[in-house]
RNA sequence: GGAGGCUUCGCCUAGUCCGGUCUAUGGCGCCGCACUGCUAAUGCGGUUUGGGUUAAUCCCCAUCCCGGGUUCAAAUCCCGGAGCCUCCGCCA
């Protein structure tokens, strides 16, 4: 939700944003109208029940003879504070519905358009070449042993995978790696729930337009998250936090789960876009004036993750048109897919300001004492199955092993390289 | 899955049986003031969170886990839900 102050204070601001989104801009208007309707309808219900107050006072005090009357006057009243309760409720809806329906104010600095339009701010390490034929992740993971999608199919259907071996410790080795660096960095490492309450889901922005792309479990009134940024968000959703120290950072590991609707015949190959992956998250809440700084500490960490794993990629500044409702502005970061020829999102971080803030009640104490809605930001820190298929594919040799960086190797007993047929005593960390 | 208990303004707590005096008690903590060479102690006052209104104050409304209901009137009665705790069953 944005912030209705904002929007009645100035409307341009908000025009110019839901212009640059490529989003209706009469809905700015129809939030100021139906925020003016809800104002009219508190004053009344308000002036009504203190008169009804006032009037059920006098029925205690009144003497058996006046009794009658001011019971009368009571009950009429009663039923007055009914009706005008009953239009400040519809009030309140329309005014909630129109407020939903406005997504996150973009920043002034977001580049305009849409999907083709983000702008690259850097690329960063050599794209490799190879003097073989190169292999895709999927080749190299099945020579492995590493990959088994048929198998993933057999028992859960497209889309979903085994990972076995080489595979399976590439997994803990680059969640360990993700974490250790995450909490030498300051995170609170956390492991967090995969199935949330429809609140968290909402809050967090995931029921709106993307409703499709989220796995219900209707029986329980659960939602199996599409990243652990639901839960960790929803961690925290109706406090006051201390920010008086900084951010309040977490790495949260989770599951995630994604339906991927309207992605049929995409990516239908390999572990790319698959409907479930494990997920090491980064989420910040802090001050609002420190959001934008987070934002780019956030981008500093994905990217040494990156160079860690010696994969070459660019960072690309997402365009309005292309964010998600929650974001005020989004960078992803591209790694290079050797069997594509091209840079392939690996990570992602946005800034959502107070706009999740606000809907979960998430809010901090300033320095006059008073409370603020914070600002919430998450970023990738390393989405496994794409990371693992980035790697095989980059660090892939003529001979079919693959190279292990040497960050992953202490995680994978000093391996230096997975190599088809290997004993996999030799590539877990000391028992 | 079954049975029972609990949830009150930062924390603890009174009030719930029997509806109005609850504009919610007291303690702790916190803030201000007074007293005092300083500190401590003491005294006095303040201290939930939202919304509406306002230049600001004042004021008004809501808020006793959440949502409904009964009633002129609900922390209090009724129904539904959530969370926590205990016990039984089951389970890794």
């Amino acid at each position: 939700m944005i912030d209705l102050r904002l929007a009645r204070e100035h409307p341009d601001l908000v025009k110019a944003s839901q212009r640059a989104r490529g989003a209706d801009e009469s809905r700015v208007d129809e939030l100021l109208a139906t925020d003016a309707a809800r104002r009219e309808a508190v004053k009344r219900a308000d002036d009504l029940r203190a008169e009804q107050k006032a009037a059920s006072q006098a029925v205690k005090k009144a003497t058996p003879e006046e009794r009658p009357a001011v019971l009368d006057r009571a009950k009429a009243l009663a039923a007055q504070v009914k009706q005008a309760e009953e239009a400040l409720r519809a009030a309140d809806s329309a005014l909630r519905d129109a407020h939903l329906r406005i997504p996150n104010v973009v920043a002034g600095d977001v580049p305009p358009g849409g999907e083709d339009d983000a702008v690259t701010m850097r690329t960063v390490g050599e794209v490799p070449q190879y003097d073989f034929p190169v292999r895709d992740h999927l080749e190299i993971g099945e020579a492995l042993g590493a990959i088994d999608m048929e198998r993933g199919a057999k028992v859960a259907g497209a889309r979903f995978y085994f990972l076995t071996g080489p595979g399976a410790l590439l997994e803990f080795a680059l969640a360990q790696l993700a974490i250790s660096r995450a909490v030498a960095a300051g995170f609170t490492p956390v492991v967090a729930p995969a199935l949330v309450r429809p609140e968290a889901m909402e809050g967090t922005g995931f029921l709106g337009e993307h409703d499709e792309e989220v796995y219900r479990v209707e029986r329980d009134g659960l939602y199996l998250v599409g990243t652990s940024e639901v839960a960790l968000a929803g961690m925290r959703a109706g406090e006051v936090l201390d920010l008086s120290a900084g951010p309040l950072r977490y790495a949260g590991w989770s599951s995630c789960f994604r339906r991927e609707a309207g992605s049929y015949g995409k990516d239908t190959r390999g572990i790319i876009r698959v409907h479930w992956f494990d997920k090491v998250e980064m989420f910040s809440f802090c001050a609002p004036a420190e959001a934008a700084a987070e934002h780019l500490r956030l981008l500093a960490w994905e990217e040494e993750f990156l160079q860690a794993l010696e994969l070459p990629y660019r960072v690309v500044d997402i365009a309005a048109g292309d964010l998600g409702t929650s974001a005020a502005r989004k960078y992803d970061i591209e790694a290079w897919f050797p069997s594509q020829s091209t840079y392939r999102e690996l990570t992602s971080t946005s800034d959502c300001t107070t706009f999740q803030a606000r809907r979960l009640g998430i809010r901090y104490r300033d320095a006059d004492g008073r409370n603020q809605t914070a600002a919430t930001l998450n970023g990738t820190l390393c989405a496994v199955a794409r990371t693992i298929a980035c790697l095989l594919e980059v660090h892939q040799r003529a001979d079919g092993s693959v190279s292990v960086p040497k960050a992953l190797r202490p995680w994978l007993g000093g391996a230096e390289a997975l190599t088809p047929g290997m004993d996999l005593a030799g590539a877990v960390p000391p028992a």
